[in-house]
DNA sequence: ACCAAACTTTCACAAATCGTTCACAGGTTT
DNA sequence: AAACCTGTGAACGATTTGTGAAAGTTTGGT
């Protein structure tokens, strides 16, 4: 690549020897870091690797579970991009994977330099996404959140808040200001589909609310946006006297 | 329309009258806004249509002519999802017209649910990465709409507003200068159509009149006209002294 | 393998909110 | 003046959210 970008993070799920070698082979000469990964790994990992896409064969594993996997991961890693690569898939097939999140779905056989060009299609929109890299704690108000040591703080005091709990705070705090529907909040902490009637989200947020409230008083974080979902800002409990 | 995100815009460049109506019908049910063009417009007239996406079809303009205006507005409209669309394209042709800029390149022939299963997955990526540009908050008069926030403020003060409320205000003041009749009005904030002699959206409007005149006396921003519907317009209510 | 502690999910019920409807008052058009 | 639209206030009821506690699950130690 000859652009001023960085090079490409991309990892493949796929176990078709031949499509691999020649598709590695060709990223190697476009610079890019790539990884090959004979089954599906847990989200974390593929987070840890800080990756800008990965390609994903979905005949690695076995139905429903390549569907699940592939739902896990464009709901938890919303800012990664993702590519299905399947052989033999029916138009339904193709249209569930990108409903379900997917960014492109390639039919097998396909050209490698195809798969190329809309990996970098997708990296492309993608990393626009995010200029300002992450990292360096994230502040709101009297509350600091640091992703690196899975721990929230007010006044220098952790918040002692469960794995649930850090990551629907983490996810609020990252999105501060916006408001987010409880579907987006379960598919982006939980990894699934909310199942009708589920009232987890809810109750997290209660328990946030609580933990919040006893150690920084005299603000509200958490704001319900009826029929919509939750807002997260720091604002004085204390609604401003606004002149009749 | 239920899924609480505003609809999409998408315009569609092609002549294949067979294509089109089928996509056309299905963009209607899904309550997409759209509009089909039968031959490349100036890159100046997309931007105003402020779409979400554009289909492309190739084949449609002579050779030289269709990679032009693809890379054109590939270039002028970052921001703008491009799905090109054209038959019988070969590997090479379709790996130029992601390299120029396109974000998917579909061949025909096509079922058209996986074109909008495409378009969706491209507008899906462009919408989560700018939280400005289409999201930039809506400004008319002293009043600023916020669709990320699900508020509206006057003042830097936030209005109060309900779903209903404020999905009818984001709607009024999109229109701005329009005059919508009440039959459109329902069809885009509800969703549904209108039953005889229902009363709705004489209600909020009264319910948003009210808030908007309490937080910004002397300006009146919904008029009527009668026997056709409202229109969205920040005005001064005392009626200016014209000249006899 | 067992137990205890901590955490997550589910459930039932209470509380609050918002959308709709209705009746009537007030305007506008012909 | 008659016919028709539109403005308005209040009340009901369906839906959404808050909340406490029980049930189920994971974790870690012995």
């Amino acid at each position: 690549m000859s652009n001023g970008r960085p090079p490409l993070r991309v990892a493949v799920i796929d176990n078709d020897s031949g499509f691999i070698k020649v598709l590695a082979n060709r990223m190697d000469s476009a610079g890019w870091q790539h990884r090959v990964l004979a089954s599906a790994v847990p989200p974390q990992e593929l987070i840890a690797m800080k990756l800008n896409a990965v390609v994903v064969d979905l005949g690695v594993m076995g139905g429903d579970e390549g569907w699940a996997y592939l739902e896990r991961i464009t709901g938890l890693l919303p800012d990664l991009g993702v590519l299905v690569c399947a052989s033999g898939a029916t138009v339904s097939q193709r249209v569930r994977g990108l409903r379900v999140g997917a960014d492109d779905w390639i039919s097998k056989p396909c050209h490698p330099e195809e798969v190329i060009a809309r990996i970098e299609a997708v990296a492309r929109r993608r990393r626009r996404l995010q200029p300002s890299t992450e990292s360096g704690p994230l502040v709101i108000g009297e509350i600091e959140v640091r992703a690196d040591q899975f721990q929230a703080f007010v006044a220098g005091q952790s918040l002692d808040l469960t794995r649930r709990e850090f990551e629907l705070l983490q996810l609020l705090a990252d999105s501060e200001g916006d408001v987010l529907e409880r579907e987006t909040i379960y598919q982006r902490v939980w990894g699934y589909t909310m199942a009708h009637g589920d009232r987890s989200v809810d109750v997290f947020i209660r328990k946030l609310r609580h933990k919040l409230e006893k150690r920084s008083p005299g603000f509200s974080y958490i704001h319900t946006h009826f029929g919509v979902g939750y807002r997260f800002a720091a604002e004085s409990s204390i609604p401003a006297a606004t002149a009749a």
